[in-house]
DNA sequence: CAAGAAGCTGACCGTTTGGTTAGCTTTATA
DNA sequence: TATAAAGCTAACCAAACGGTCAGCTTCTTG
């Protein structure tokens, strides 16, 4: 509306910036419905609203929006393990992740079906932010837990396999939604059975870590 | 070799059965690896050795061939909850069902992955068998834990959501064992591997039910 | 308000893909 | 061994797909 200076924010025009915007929400769930092969070009044009050139225009081709797509999850995908610091209570550390987790599953379920898209068919655009990045965080996290164990404050658990179970209980909520409903017998999961699941899914991986639930907060 | 009379066993010509079965194996290890979409019936042609016309031969066209290898997926699939009865010790029960998942996961990754990429989107050829017979069979086994649980034999957990757990933990070894690699540092999982996940996993979901590992037979 | 930059798009194109067919060879049967 | 059934396959085809481009409109700026 108000006339800014131009070069104050990013170079990138805001018609630009929305559309961008626009194209990669759409095709995030595009991709989360159909994996990379099976969505087209046509119909995440179709879901953004746009004509498909003008997918083009904005992105060099199919390769470089999935590629765009995947950068936009990244950074909410390994950010929340703040709290697993040495100091901090183990309880309330790992409660605090398996939640958060939880909770980016129930928000954002197409970002985790198109993460786990990618890994499943073998992660052939992440595979070395996963060898390098990932691995890092797990092993930096993994000694944290190991003081902790070490301190007699939790159960000897492995702890780097902790977190390969800690993602798997968590995002299967997102990745496998239609088997949870089908099982449950309702069409679609209601907000009811996502607490359900994170009061089951926090109570049942800390007692695996031999702790307790806290009061919630 | 001999000749037997033609209509002992099925009414299927043994050269059929063969080549229906290498070409099974083989379309079940291209769609693990690149989805349904992804696939291409020539590459299936390639890796089972067969001219792409012979495929066409034998299985109407790619969907069908498709629910044929989940078809064939399936009879493994929910099969090992034997175990979980009421007369058994929950301990042993829920140990050796878990350890035969893990065993599924190691032995048929290439089976795990497809299952996977088809509830991932949206399970749109098993739909209808999860919401029946899946949904069955949890439930009289969630029945079963019940019971345990009211008799004080386990933790008080959400019987039907430790399913999902339990799937979750099991299969992620399979479904994304890039990540896994990727993680430990290695380029493929090692038998040593396999062994070091099976022994947290099982630790430490039997934990999660307020149990303990039993002497391993 | 002139003029260049940015945004936009219908129409088009080459390639890939699932699927077909006509005609061949091999196997089974009486 | 004659004959039918089953097995096999190179060559071909129509549809769908990712991607291009020329020319248009809208916005920004000095």
């Amino acid at each position: 509306m108000t006339a800014k200076t131009p070069a104050s924010a990013e170079s990138k025009g805001q018609i630009r910036l929305a559309n961008e915007e626009l194209i990669l929400a759409a095709a995030e769930r595009i991709f989360a419905g159909a994996g990379f092969s099976g969505a087209t070009m046509a119909q995440i044009a179709d879901a953004s609203g746009l004509p498909k050139a003008n997918l083009h225009y904005y992105f060099s081709n199919k390769d470089g929006l999935y590629r765009a797509v995947l950068a936009r999850i990244l950074e909410d995908w390994l950010a929340p393990t703040h709290g697993i610091i040495p100091d901090a209570d183990p309880a309330q550390a790992i409660g605090d992740y398996i939640r958060s987790k939880m909770a980016m599953s129930a928000a954002r379920p197409h970002a985790s079906k198109v993460w786990a898209n990618e890994l499943l068919h073998g992660a052939a655009v992440v595979k070395e932010l996963l060898a390098t990045e990932l691995r890092a965080t797990v092993q930096a996290k993994a000694a944290v837990i190991d003081q902790w164990i070490a301190a007699g404050k939790m159960a000897p658990v492995d702890s780097t396999h902790l977190f390969f179970t800690l993602w798997a209980a968590t995002q299967t909520y997102a990745d496998f939604d239609v088997q949870v409903s089908a099982v449950l017998g309702h069409a679609k999961l209601t907000r009811a059975d996502q607490t359900r699941a994170t009061d089951h899914v926090v109570a049942f991986l800390l007692r695996g870590c031999g702790l307790e639930v806290l009061s919630n907060k």
